[in-house]
This record gives C-alpha cells, structure tokens and sequence, in this order.
DNA sequence: GGTGTTTTCGACCAACAGGCGAAAACCTCG
DNA sequence: CGAGGTTTTCGCCTGTTGGTCGAAAACACC
C-alpha cells in the first residue's frame, strides 16, 4: 500500500503518425516486468520539479527526435486501480503528432505500429491509443489540427490522403480544400510540384498558415449577435 | 522531497450552477493552513482503492448532494510543481453542473460564488474554475450539456436564460429552440406552464431527451461520404 | 373589447458542406 | 505533333444549418 496515500504519477505519451494508408503509432517493447515483452506508450515517472507537459516531452525525448513532433496535447487521466499490476500508478496521457514526411531515427526496442492491428499491449496502453486516435479525429474537423500531420509544404491530393489515413474514410479533396482555406488555415505557396511518373496535371502547393492549434470556430453554435468573427 | 518520486494526488471538481443572471461556482473556506481562510473547490486525496472519477464523487459528497449534480466530466490535469506551497500535489479537475432549480443544501463553510466576482481562491482554484467555465461554454454549443443546467421541465425563456448566463451574452429564443429541436435534444412535453403574474402566452414546456451527454454531430464537419447520418 | 405582455411561429437571408462534371495541365506513345 | 490517358482544379448546383426579423397567437388586466 501507498505510504499515507502517495502514489507513483506516470506520464504516457500516444505519439501517432500517418503512413500512407493508416495510422500509426509509436511503441517500445518493455524488456522488464512487469508485462516484460509487450509493447507499450512512451513515458515515465513523473518528476520531482516538472509538470507533467514538461515532463511528457523529456520522456519522449528518450524515443523520438523532439522536433519532429509538431504538436502536443493533454488527452485524459487514467487511474484505475487495477489498470496494472501492483504498485499502483496513475498516467496522465497525452496526444503527440508527427508529420508524414518525418522519419524520425528511434532506438532499437521502438516501432511504428498501424494502430488497427496493435501487438499485444502493456497495461491499458492499447486503449489509451485509442482515445487519443479519437482526438484526433474529432479535432481533425474544427481545427487546423492537420499541421502536425503534414509536411511543409503539400498538395491537396497528399493531404487528402492524410486525412483519409487518419478519418478512416474517404475525403473529398475539392471539400476538403474549400473549408480549409476559407477557415484560413490553408494558404497557397505559389508553386506547383512536379507531376507524377504517369504524367497529370501538376498539383499547387501549400501550406498551413499556423503551427499552433487553433479552433476554426465556425463549429462554434449559438454565437454571440454582433459577432464580428471573433475568435 | 517526495521519497522516490511518489507524489499526492489530489481532485478537484469545479460544480457550476446558472443564478438568474451569471454562473455560480461552489467554493468552501479553507480552515486550515495552507491558505486558511481562502476559498477552495471541493476536493481531496485520491484513495488507494477508487480511480479519480469515483474518488471525486466521495469528495463533493461532502459538500453537496450527489443526487442533484447532474454531470461530471473530466477536466485537466493541474501539475505545475509551484502551484502551491510545499508539498507538491497534482490535482485532476473536474467540471460538475447543477441543474439551476435543484438548491442543494451545503455545509456552513460552502457557498456559492459568482464566476466573474470571485474571491481570493486558494492555490490556482480560480484558473481551474475558469478552464471549468471555458469547456462549459465550448459544449453549450456542439452537445446536449444543457440538460445538467436546466430543470426537468422547462419554457424556451427559461432556457434562454440559462444558456445566456452561461455564454455571457444574448441568445435567441427562436434559434435555441430550432436548433436543439433540429438535434433532437429537445421534445415538447405537450403541457404549458402558467402565465407570468403580468399575463402573456403562456409557455410550452420542454424536456431534455436524453440526460447522458451526448455530442450532437454536426458540428462535424469532413463527414464520412454516404453518411445516412450515423451517431 | 382594447391594451400590454410574453411566447411562438413563419419567412427570409447568408454561410457552409457535399457532390458532380467539365476544363486545365501535364505525360507518353504513335 | 496530335491523340489518349492521368491527375488536378475549378465552377456550379443542392441541401442543411444558423441568425434575424416581424407578425401572429395566447394570456392578464383594465
């Protein structure tokens, strides 16, 4: 039992990317018990003098080139008492993204798994991923959440596809184009890319306008009368 | 120091409840150190036995009767290791709503308190209770949350002023009305209630159809293509 | 029965999402 | 160099939703 009711606080980290068809997510395979062998979310203890965003990121650290991970968010607690094996712990998750055309370098007990066929997971990690997969599905609709997704730079069609990837169904890309830049998230860069191997009309160029989230509050019902589009 | 990173954590729930005219939240004085005598949410330790949302109930139990909160939800995590004197505790926070009919009986150290005119609160209550208003509003606009502010029978006026209290500035009685009905979140009871004591038509009265949170989709926006309106 | 008050309902308008097909811009091959 | 294939882009149409306004309905009081 827990002296005088103090208990180990853990920080988890649901670090998803989109490979062309499916997203996936980054897991490390434990090499001690308990759950010795299974695969499991990046983190750990929480620390002595960090809050838990601070200490997210320096557990990821151990897993996965920082930079490459665009954006970071807080998903939920997790704190059933028997959610593992004693002693008893308490995890703080969290959602982190990173863009298709990184391929960060991670250690060696660490991998990209399609999130709809996880290995056998550690603790309730494999639900965990499921929430933050979630998140991101929802945000993916009324925030310009999709920077943390993309690269750079991009055509429409790439960014289709990672919408696709990560909504699970098909995306209009004439949609998917219009409600983006008329929320300005999406700006034109000008320039085109170069036309595949199979010829075509060669695709413009984009990029998000911001890379920090933002609520495209159009969701937002129930406005205030004025309303001058605040935000 | 915390011996081996073993840390108190604690709960917190933010109970708000619509006055007339502006949001109310639930704070109890503090009589003992630290911060005696500052106003502080319900809250306390997390047991050894219970995850953190069965460990908030038994806490506001103390404070208030469960049986007239009508939603709980999870907040966010309070971890910044100065958020209060030594030593270090990390908080998980919760919204609660209290229908505004329901006038629970509270001990004599509870009270309510305006959101907007709060007294000086203890370690960081008063940012949680404004991250507690924050996600209050955002959910008036894309799910039923309003059936935890609302009696159980009610006029469209006296809704109006609810969701007015709430969002801090006018609603339409007309598009509240169409809009929840459209969602199918609202259905006429059939009856009417009597008229106020300087005439007028009297009221249709309403009810929530449902009293488990629901979000009400379409405030999503890149919907699946056939789509015959799934849930 | 008239006046005042409150609620309700219909109508109009603007914004938005979804879908379709034609046009544009490129390739390769004959 | 033109024809056919491929991919992207753009314009148009449609249905839905949210916001607003004003008229009509239903009551109390005089």
């Amino acid at each position: 039992m827990e002296a005088e009711g103090l208990i180990a606080h853990d920080v988890l980290a649901v670090v998803l990317r989109m490979s062309p068809s499916s997203p996936e997510v980054l897991l490390w395979r434990r090499a001690r018990e308990p759950h010795e062998g299974r695969w499991a979310l990046p983190g750990g203890r929480l620390g002595a003098t960090e809050d838990v965003e601070v200490s997210v990121r320096r557990h990821l650290a151990e897993k996965v080139d920082l930079a490459e991970v665009a954006h970071v968010e807080q998903l939920s607690v997790f704190s059933d008492p028997h959610r593992g094996p004693a002693p008893r712990r308490v995890a703080t998750a969290f959602l982190g993204l990173v863009p298709s055309d990184a391929d960060p370098a991670v250690p060696d007990d660490t991998a990209w798994h399609p999130v709809d066929a996880l290995p056998e997971t550690a603790f309730d990690h494999g639900e965990i991923t499921r929430v933050g997969l979630d998140r991101l599905r929802a945000k993916l609709s009324y925030t310009n959440i999709g920077f943390a997704l993309a690269p750079e730079v991009f055509s429409i069609s790439e960014l289709r596809g990672l919408y696709t990837a990560a909504l699970g169904h098909r995306v209009s890309a004439t949609n998917l184009q219009r409600v983006l830049t008329r929320r300005g998230v999406l700006v034109p860069t000008g320039t085109t890319a170069a036309p595949g191997p199979s010829g075509g009309r060669p695709a413009a160029l984009f990029r998000f306008s911001e890379h920090r989230l933002r609520v495209t509050d159009p969701f937002a019902t129930l406005r205030p009368p004025d309303a001058t589009r605040d935000c």
